[in-house]
DNA sequence: ATATGACGAAATTAGAAAACGCGTCAACTA
DNA sequence: TAGTTGACGCGTTTTCTAATTTCGTCATAT
């Protein structure tokens, strides 16, 4: 199609259209869905073969679950920006919220966790068990550290608190598929007020516990993403 | 079928024929999905004519939809009758763990809640948006009562609590399908313990304010009930 | 070395035919 | 006459096959 296909030198180029072609995926995918959108209509996308994009990914299922991850991805990233900027995000009412928020502001995550069928296929249904695996045993260890330095509630045990955070987080991003759009921020902050209560601990944080948290938390984080990213193959972005 | 097809002739009997056609239908939905039972095969289990059946309901929708409301209302009577033992029980967190452990303790409503398309069909899309309004006015209600009673925390608005109530409620629900059979009273009784801390005031309750709320709640759920039977066209049972 | 699109294989869709099940009602029983 | 029934018409679903689309590969091209 292109009459001046150039070729691709550096690891650098490559990346740059990995990036590329998981833009277009992304876009067509959350305009068509997921049954819809063929390899080559991504290829046409971008003006390359249909063979280039499967220099980057071995299967049509590969690509959109990269689509995926890299949504996922952001969506940490985002989390442990917030973090590195205010110390007070490591609690978990303001990490609950932010993350809400950082799910529920991207469309391709939205249709993911309202198990939309038709956006994701059968994507929704843990393709990836590894990712699934590393995020919960983040999440097992992010709550450890809430224990350990006295966030939590003592009355219940942290197996506990995790069951009943992830039921509490889950339901709220389901209701947010009825009733969307406006007044999102303030269902965030209803969920926050709600974690708050049900689950920490009355008891002022010092200062300096309050920091130790959270260089601790952003290097869980930081562990999860670079692990994530490793595994789905993507560059820093 | 039957040799000797005997003549009803009281409301009565046909009320009973009624109940055992739900029971008949309750069954082979449980055993066989939504899809896979058909008329004729719930009118041969009772070994009677399909037309019969007809004679009790106007469509097949409708007579699944009969089992299903009349699951619910066995689920609502469960929770009148806790109430009218205990007082206690119209705590929103008392009111929750009973209400979830009478729905996870039914197969049918599980399905439901686990929005099971196989089990249920399209009936879990909101069929009967009249019960639906009549089960949404009954939970402002009570809600509106725990508020005037001083049984919520008062930071935050009564819909508020009511639309996180809601959500978490759910999340656990939904949560029950993946993690079963044991350990459900322990899932209950955590669910309580979170709505507890998550929506109850910390002040201690005046034996008569409990009273005055339980006798307020059961007349409700009488209500409700009075409501879903005529509708249903069910008798009590 | 890198990129491509034509190609065989596999999967999906389209359409026609057969089977099934819903809801009705004329016939039947007591 | 009041109550019950199952054969029947008809719309829906399932099944089967043919045609089309899309996948993933690889020989060719630059």
């Amino acid at each position: 199609m292109s009459t001046s296909a150039e070729r691709l030198r550096s690891p650098q180029q490559r990346a740059e259209r990995a990036v590329r072609i998981l833009d277009v995926a992304a876009d067509l995918l959350l305009r068509h869905g997921y049954r819809r959108v063929s390899i080559d209509d991504v290829a046409a996308g971008l003006g390359i073969g249909k063979g280039t994009v499967y220099l980057h990914w071995k299967t049509r299922e590969q690509l959109f679950s990269a689509v995926f991850a890299r949504e996922v991805l952001h969506a940490v990233d985002e989390l442990r920006q917030a973090l590195s900027q205010d110390p007070r995000a490591c609690l978990l009412h303001n990490f609950a919220r932010a993350y809400f928020l950082a799910i529920a502001k991207r469309p391709l995550l939205r249709g993911f966790l309202l198990d939309d069928p038709d956006l994701l296929g059968k994507l929704a249904n843990s393709v990836d068990t590894a990712r699934d695996d590393r995020h919960s045993a983040m999440a097992r260890d992010y709550f450890g550290l809430l224990a350990d330095h006295g966030i939590l509630r003592d009355d219940l045990g942290v197996d506990e608190i995790g069951y009943a955070y992830q039921a509490l987080f889950e339901g709220f991003l389901r209701a947010e598929g009825a009733a969307p759009a406006s007044g999102q921020q303030q269902r965030a902050d209803l969920l926050a007020r709600t974690i708050e209560r049900a689950f920490e601990s009355e008891s002022a944080i010092p200062e300096t516990t309050l920091h130790d948290l959270a260089a601790a938390t952003i290097t869980l984080l930081g562990n999860l993403i670079d692990a994530d990213r490793i595994a789905s193959g993507l560059p820093e972005n």
